[in-house]
DNA sequence: ACAAGATGCGTCATCTATGTTGCAAGTCGA
DNA sequence: TCGACTTGCAACATAGATGACGCATCTTGT
């Protein structure tokens, strides 16, 4: 693993220290990529030679950010049981467990596509569940017989992305924006077809 | 204007020279978007001093970079007269024609959210240009009447974005790829609603 | 309470990308 | 053809970021 979570049970304050730079990387890298070390030290509030000591290197720092949500993002799926719940269930309760982390490590996602080998592992899994599912979801007939379902993911993929740009504060605007992406997915913006 | 074509007439060669630097620019930073002079001098068969003759710095070969892209963007968009042609026919039309210059020009595309005051105005022009054409669609019973239009201009936004990663090379594929946009924008993957 | 460990601060070393300049050789345009 | 312009090359200057230490001070775990 890229943290082995077999190494050492950190200390409290470090703990905190570890997870208040992650999650002040996040914010400053997000508005912007190119933020020094410096910056992320002063959102989080420490010296910057803290930074620097929890963290070998810039790189190293990325890496950990996108391990660290990677891990929540693979939570977040395996808890809408993606496999196992009615193809409409899981389809909903992924995408709204998905948004919420989307929407606050907005960055750490993206930075997902190093060549970490862990969290390329556990994006590839998660890729080839989403296909499942929506093989589950043509099969139990909620999406088209003829659906390119390669095409369908991308599109979903691609909304997701979208809708966490919103950011929603409260759970229920999630779920709406859940609901929301969920239905243009399968309906789109047209008029109900007349044939 | 960021390059005021009043400016002067450049001789022959530097204006291929400024091409060719602009295009390998746009190969390289869109691979690497921290890539450095060099590697951008190195791709466009130049030596690095030259780029910076050209351009003063590197946010300024960016901003050359997103207005050039921006002025092929603008013009891909009023050739398809979005706001006379029918709905339908100018969805189509505008989607395959920026289709075209999403391709080849991502990296630029994407930097466009650059402050150049001009380089905005364009952008903001043709997205008004987007929510009128959206609001004749509706009108004209293309969209459902009771479509979130701001919300169906970020999907299609985002389908663009999407589809223009596949990258095609003929002609016939992107028109094809713009076709199955449309589709997806219209009516989504689910099975045509029966009540 | 005490030892181990963590942090802040100041300091230093290094490295890399950016940007500049001068000059010789080549290209363009009228 | 000839003057003006452009390019490549090599060298130089600088700034900003990264990363490493040592030491005094404060926290944590037992």
């Amino acid at each position: 693993m890229a943290t082995p979570a077999s190494a050492k049970p950190l200390r409290a304050d470090t703990e905190r220290t570890v997870r208040t730079i992650l999650g002040a990387a996040e914010r400053v890298l997000s508005a912007n990529p190119a933020a020094t070390m410096e910056q992320i030290a002063e959102a989080a509030g420490v010296a910057r030679t803290t930074v620097h000591r929890r963290f070998a290197s810039r790189d190293a720092l990325i890496t950990a950010l996108a391990a660290w949500a990677t891990r929540q993002f693979q939570e977040a799926v395996e808890a809408a049981r993606p496999e196992t719940a009615p193809p409409a269930v899981a389809l909903y309760q992924v995408t709204a467990n998905v948004l919420r982390v989307k929407i606050g490590w907005r960055f750490a996602m993206d930075a997902a596509a190093t060549d970490d080998p862990e969290v390329a592992r556990v994006h590839a899994e998660v890729r080839a569940g989403c296909e499942r599912l929506f093989a589950r979801a043509r099969d139990a007939g909620l999406l088209r017989p003829d659906a390119d379902l390669d095409w369908a993911r991308r599109v979903y993929y691609a909304l997701i992305y979208e809708a966490a740009a919103e950011a929603p504060a409260t759970d229920a605007a999630v779920d709406a924006l859940a609901t929301r992406l969920i239905d243009t997915l399968l309906h789109g913006f047209g008029r109900p077809a007349a044939p």
